[in-house]
DNA sequence: TTTTGAGTTGTTCGA
DNA sequence: GTCGAACAACTCAAA
């Protein structure tokens, strides 16, 4: 009996126990309204993806407008996918199995890509975890099932629909995220703990894209790592995705809503040329500026630069998060909307085990500390090329130095550091 | 039951 | 120049 493979962001056969679920004669879809607001970037890497897995399904995935109407064509019984825990993937996959229920189809929904689903761990009491340690303690002892094969003697066939869309070839897929991890765990791993923090170096794994369209399964990983200090460290970057993800799943709302509701009553500014200039790349701070140009350029953004150009935008010019947030949505092609939305309330003090109050990123300094040379800087900033060496970090300090293309500095980040906590004081909690 | 210490990612100030 | 203390309030887990 023939089944339709809805595939979401679950864009692999290996490891993919949903799609073990499906059966033996398969028609693999992908939907069309998964573009949908979509930035280019992000249509580009997404449709990279789906291209990529097509290579490994003999041609036979097709791009559909509604699973329901598919499913009902071609005579299915059943339609397979892997679960969403995100407010819009749930609504969407409830509003899909109410259409195929109406037709008599059921809608067979898989574990999604995690190693422990969201909603798994939970305290003892039974409620959720809101601070990131006993919860990876309680993860980490849970522990997981083993890696999957791929499904073996599959016929796939193509359920008429359209041609996917073409692109720019972009290095993604399947085959590509475990060579990437491969290389990783030969190079970069033994020396993640000292090194995944330093802009300048490739110490990262770089298979956050991967994690986030499901083309590789965490527990793949998982499976591959032994308990050294930096293979734990790494570890506990999957876990924080697994947190987060554990931590939207029983509180929707934080999408863009406050995790810490008193911070819906801060004092927040909104000038609009300070956003522009935050994210063009203008502010006048060297490492704010290379990574919010990177993030344009590229896509990607190091974890480490995240944090300090989303501590400069919330701190420094006192704007709400979600602005940011949304930024980063429109323009990171790893985007997930989980770590995205607490990574972005870690940072401004409102999340799960949040940055305490004081902890206010001195944008110089961290420059400083993790692109000690300057080399990143110059290599996403033009217009600082000719500084040589780490005082590109402060080019106000040099005479000759300033490039007259270059911003000066839009605020002082003393002051603004005192204001930051002076709001912050504010709301406090009496 | 109550208490206690720790909690991803830091900075500044004063000795 | 280095170094340690101080900087909310609250959650969680262990004692």
């Amino acid at each position: 009996m023939s089944t339709l493979y809805w595939f979401r962001r679950d864009l692999r056969l290996s490891d993919n126990p949903s799609l073990l679920a499906a059966g033996n004669e398969v028609y693999p879809v992908v939907v069309s309204g998964s573009l949908d607001g979509l930035s280019k970037v992000r249509v580009d890497s997404l449709t990279a993806s789906w291209r990529s897995l097509n290579e490994s399904l003999d041609g036979n995935l097709t791009l559909i407008d509604d699973v329901a109407e598919c499913a009902n064509r071609l005579g299915v019984t059943a339609v397979h996918c892997a679960r969403a825990y995100e407010p819009a993937g749930i609504s969407e996959q409830e509003r899909v199995a109410r259409d195929l229920e109406s037709l008599g189809i059921k809608l067979v929904i898989g574990p999604g890509n995690y190693a422990l689903s969201p909603g798994t761990v939970r305290k003892p009491d039974g409620t959720p975890y809101r601070v990131y340690t006993p919860f990876f303690k309680a993860w980490f002892e849970r522990g997981w099932e083993s890696p999957r094969p791929a499904p073996v003697g599959v016929t796939w066939a193509s359920a008429g629909g359209r041609e996917l869309p073409s692109g720019p070839p972009v290095r993604v897929g399947e085959a590509f995220a475990l060579r990437t991890f491969e290389r990783f765990a030969k190079r970069a791993l033994h020396e993640y703990n000292e090194d995944r923090n330093r802009a300048d170096l490739s110490g990262t794994s770089h298979l956050s894209h991967a994690l986030a369209h499901g083309e590789v399964h965490p527990r793949t990983l998982l499976a591959q790592l032994g308990d050294s200090q930096s293979e734990v460290s790494f570890m506990k970057e999957l876990a924080w995705r697994e947190f987060y993800a554990d931590v939207l799943w029983h509180n929707p709302h934080t999408v863009e809503g406050y995790y810490e509701p008193r911070f819906a009553n801060m004092r927040y500014d909104f000038d609009e040329s300070k956003l522009v200039a935050w994210q063009q790349g203008k502010t006048g701070f060297p490492m704010v500026d290379a990574g919010m140009r990177q993030l344009m350029t590229t896509g990607w953004m190091h974890n480490r630069v995240r944090m300090i150009v989303a501590s400069f935008l919330v701190k420094d010019l006192h704007i709400e998060w979600q602005h940011g947030a949304r930024w980063f949505e429109q323009h990171l092609t790893d985007f997930d909307v989980a770590s995205n939305s607490h990574g972005w309330q870690w940072t401004a003090g409102c999340g799960t085990d949040a940055s305490p109050y004081y902890r206010i990123f001195n944008p110089i300094t961290q420059g400083y500390k993790f692109d000690p040379n300057g080399d990143y800087v110059r290599k996403y900033v033009p217009e600082l090329r000719g500084i040589s060496g780490k005082e590109v970090h402060e080019p106000w300090l040099l005479i000759d130095g300033l490039s007259p293309d270059y911003p000066a500095p839009i605020v002082d980040h003393s002051v603004e550091r005192a204001e930051a906590l002076a709001r912050l004081e504010e709301i406090k909690v009496v």
